[in-house]
DNA sequence: AGCACGCCGACT
DNA sequence: GTCGGCGTGCTC
């Protein structure tokens, strides 16, 4: 027996970009090809209009009122994703519980918006007579011309034809009109003629001005010709009024601003035109290009747009031509050295992959990472015969979109890029490369929590490529996969220990008194400012990173110990000196400094927990006439000084580092590195460490500034392991064994249930609830942690209470967050797989 | 995410 | 009587 032809499928799943499910649609009027379209965009009627959706899977029928997508926007032969990387992103979304448009609208950065013709009719035949309405006829007519909602109705009942053609972009340009369609009107000039006989109660003065009018042609104004002729506006304008000159209508000249646009353009913008016209000399301003326009010297035309410039690749070909030392493995990792050592052990086999016409895609997660991928992977591409493009928010729409089209077409096969180039159409992924995999960028913070190394390993899986992770060290994650650790770069370390009792010599005569580490300098140590002040002498660079913005963690009351805390959340408000506010880092509220405590009326606050504020405060102190830059959220000065080599320190926040580092950098002090450790989160340690290790590689140049790390755990392993020298590996491979102990990743699959609500007791009840059913489907108690309240009991006004599921495998988790769908529960439960910070 | 619907308190 | 707050539900 035969089996039965597979039937096409008569819907397909659509993701719009939108926090909601793929929906079914109908397949477009006469669609008749055996499979989906996986990956293609395609226009569907949503809420009464046509949205762009992608089509994610074959639809699974049986829907309600199911409506018929009205067209496919790109050619199934070439899709706007690859139909692997969206059945990758599918099942990874299915496995988290998120609704596919949530998870698409994170991941696609482009293409959203499509551009194209709409066209309408009305079927032969029909009989639209019922919408009271003006309604499409049996001729096409441009569907712009009719109210969206009517269409909807008339396209919802079969009674529309529809074509779209999709457009390439276009721009608005000004071109000058040829001269015979100029009104006539628009040539019409007014100016000041001479009358042909001088009436004789004239001045002396005014006769003089009339007669110059005379011999020099007319003029547009009566101060111009007051100061042709030589006397006052007094004398012309009463010249004027008696009767030795007169206004006149006449045909002018074309203007000059007129025939430079005829000559040089079109322009892009009245602008642009203005800008033409008096570089050439002839002044125009915006205003009078406008006025020329309206008069019908130009017009305004679409014109399709040229290709908009993208960021060039870098020319050289460092190491492409080096022996290629990498595993050849489905999953490998390579870490340690320097960047540029990194992409140099990388060239030879990204260039192999490319000069074998296949594709190779790199993931940056912030953009100093993705431009040193640049400039280190780039130059590749030309001498394997494609190009290399890069995806980042850095670019336009325009550029976005012409990227793309670029890796869509098939001429560019290397793509660097943020998570938004996950999708990106390669048409033979070999290698997908995640940089950094163990950065906290790669959790994006919008709606679907992703993070984004787990959604890269799904689709090199699925696209049958192979999956390297490329950094300063691995992630504990990564351990266990096989790869390369390169040597360690030269480090100059010094560690300041404020836990150590101070050392006698330094302390003399003071050595009998009571101490505190204060005693050895805070918040920067005397080690510290010594090594400042030689900085300062020697008219070097320094970069001092503080653990949080503004001037202090909080502001305590002397007498009675109250903190000033947040409305909205359970936090202390922190103290911003520069705007004299209190403000809360969780939620944005802010207030004014109060006078005094509102518990006893103590009218004075100490600050605890130096911020930026407090420590470029303190450096202005102690480096008298030195420049201080403070880079933050909420400060970022003009670095071009420092990058030019003038003299001078910067202080800020871990945003320094997504800057690249100043040419002439002496000194790098970490003022209170506890800071990162102090933190309930079983990956504080590793972040710390990767910090440690970011810092040390964070100049490029061959001699390293000193990197001073001020401490109360001098002996942290994470530490240690960078003043012993040993290499990337070293410490994660530790770490690696405290978490198989704990059953933590990578021996376990983590996910976090938040549960909120507005009131404490509905969240807890819930989230109890929610525990409870989860043990009734079979979870352990090893499996299900909590549920316990936030960290910060109370954020933006809800009450957040938190469960961990802690499953062996990708699969056992998706298993126990079905348990979500198995009812509704009294408050808001949103899933965050792989949660990464306050765990 | 928007947007409509619907249910309760403060005003003309 | 209405206006308007925002909780709940829906989008093929």
């Amino acid at each position: 027996m035969t089996p039965p032809a597979a039937r096409p499928p008569e819907s397909w799943l659509v993701a719009v970009n939108l926090p909601v499910p793929a929906y079914d649609f109908a397949v477009p009027h006469g669609w008749a090809a055996p499979d989906a379209p996986l990956g293609c965009r395609v226009l569907v009627p949503w809420r009464g209009e046509l949205a762009v959706g992608l089509v994610v899977g074959a639809g699974t029928g049986g829907a309600h009122r199911m409506r018929e997508a009205v067209a496919l926007l790109d050619d199934p032969a070439r899709p706007w994703v690859p139909a692997a990387t969206v059945r990758a992103v599918g099942t990874w979304a299915a496995d988290a519980r998120l609704p596919a448009g949530l998870v698409w609208g994170d991941l696609l950065g482009v293409g959203w918006e499509a551009h194209y013709t709409h066209r309408v009719r009305a079927v032969p035949g029909a009989d639209l007579s019922m919408f009271a309405r003006r309604v499409p006829a049996e001729n096409w007519t441009d569907g712009a011309s009719f109210v969206p909602a009517l269409l909807d109705e008339i396209r919802a009942q079969g009674l529309l034809e529809e074509d779209i053609t999709p457009l390439p972009r276009t721009r608005a340009m000004v071109v000058a009109r040829k001269l015979a369609d100029v009104p006539p009107a628009a040539r019409t000039v007014t100016v000041l003629r001479a009358a042909a006989a001088l009436p004789d109660k004239l001045t002396p003065r005014q006769r003089h001005a009339c007669e110059w009018l005379a011999a020099h042609g007319p003029q547009d104004s009566l101060s111009g010709w007051a100061r042709g002729a030589e006397v006052s506006p007094g004398v012309t304008s009463g010249a004027l009024n008696a009767g030795g000159a007169a206004y006149v209508q006449e045909q002018g000249d074309p203007p000059g601003a007129w025939a430079w646009l005829r000559e040089h353009g079109p322009a892009e913008s009245l602008t642009a035109w203005a800008n033409g016209a008096s570089a050439a000399g002839i002044p125009l301003s915006v205003t009078q290009a406008g006025t020329l326009a309206a008069r019908g010297w130009a017009d305004s035309v679409q014109r399709p747009a040229p290709p908009p410039a993208l960021p060039e690749a870098c020319p050289e070909l460092p190491g492409a031509a080096d022996p290629d030392r990498l595993p050849e493995l489905p999953v490998w990792r390579l870490h340690g050295g320097r960047p540029a050592q990194r992409f140099r052990a990388l060239a030879p086999r990204v260039s192999r992959l490319l000069s074998q016409g296949r594709g190779v895609l790199v993931l940056a997660p912030d953009h100093t990472t993705l431009r040193r991928a640049w400039d280190g992977l780039s130059g590749l591409a030309a001498g394997a015969g494609t190009r290399a493009v890069q995806v980042s928010g850095q670019l336009s729409a325009a550029q976005r979109e012409h990227t793309w089209e670029l890796v869509q077409s098939g001429a560019a096969r290397l793509v660097v890029g943020s998570a938004h180039a996950l999708g990106a159409p390669l048409q033979d992924l070999a290698l997908l490369v995640v940089l950094e995999e163990a950065s906290e960028a790669h959790k994006l913070q919008s709606g679907s929590r992703a993070f984004v190394p787990d959604v890269a390993a799904r689709v090199a899986q699925e696209s049958g490529a192979a999956l390297a992770w490329v950094g300063c060290a691995p992630a504990v994650e990564s351990v266990p996969c096989p790869g390369a650790v390169l040597a360690p770069p030269r480090t100059r370390l010094h560690v300041v220990n404020y836990a150590a009792p101070p050392t006698q010599p330094e302390l003399g005569p003071l050595s009998s008194v009571h101490l505190t580490p204060g005693d050895l300098g805070y918040p920067l140590s005397h080690d510290l400012a010594r090594l400042l002040r030689q900085v300062q002498e020697r008219g070097r660079q320094a970069a001092l990173l503080a653990p949080r913005r503004g001037y202090s963690a909080l502001l305590r009351c002397p007498a009675c110990d109250h903190t000033p805390q947040c409305r909205h959340c359970d936090v202390p408000l922190r103290f911003h000196q520069e705007t004299r506010r209190l403000t809360c880092h969780q939620c944005g509220y802010h207030e004014a400094v109060p006078d005094r405590c509102d518990q006893c009326g103590e009218p004075m606050w100490k600050a605890r927990g130096p911020g930026t504020e407090w420590i470029a405060q303190e450096a202005a102190r102690l480096l008298p006439g030195f420049p201080v830059y403070r880079v933050d959220k909420d400060r970022q000065d003009d670095l071009a000084p420092l990058h030019a080599g003038e003299p001078g320190l910067m202080v800020g926040t871990q945003l320094l580092l997504s800057g690249e580092a100043p040419p002439n950098l002496a000194l790098i002090g970490v003022t209170l590195a506890d800071t990162w450790l102090n933190v309930s989160d079983f990956r504080a340690s590793e972040r710390y460490h990767r910090l440690l290790r970011q810092l040390a590689e964070w100049h490029a140049g061959p001699r390293p500034p000193l990197l001073v790390v001020q401490t109360f755990q001098a002996d942290h392993p994470a530490l240690r392991v960078l003043v012993d020298g040993r290499d990337a590996l070293a410490y994660p491979a530790a770490e690696a064994h405290v978490r198989q102990e704990l059953g933590y990743p990578p021996y376990a699959r983590l996910a976090q249930l938040e549960v909120t609500a507005r009131e404490q007791h509905k969240a807890q009840a819930a989230a109890q609830e929610l525990a409870g059913a989860l043990h009734g489907a079979g979870a352990t108690a090893q499996e299900v942690l909590g549920p316990a309240p936030s960290p910060v009991a109370r954020l933006r006004g809800v009450y957040p209470y938190h469960l961990l599921l802690r499953a062996r495998s990708d699969a056992r988790l998706a298993e126990l967050l079905r348990v979500l769908d198995s009812r509704s529960w009294k408050a808001r439960v949103r899933v965050d797989v792989n949660p990464r910070g306050g765990l």
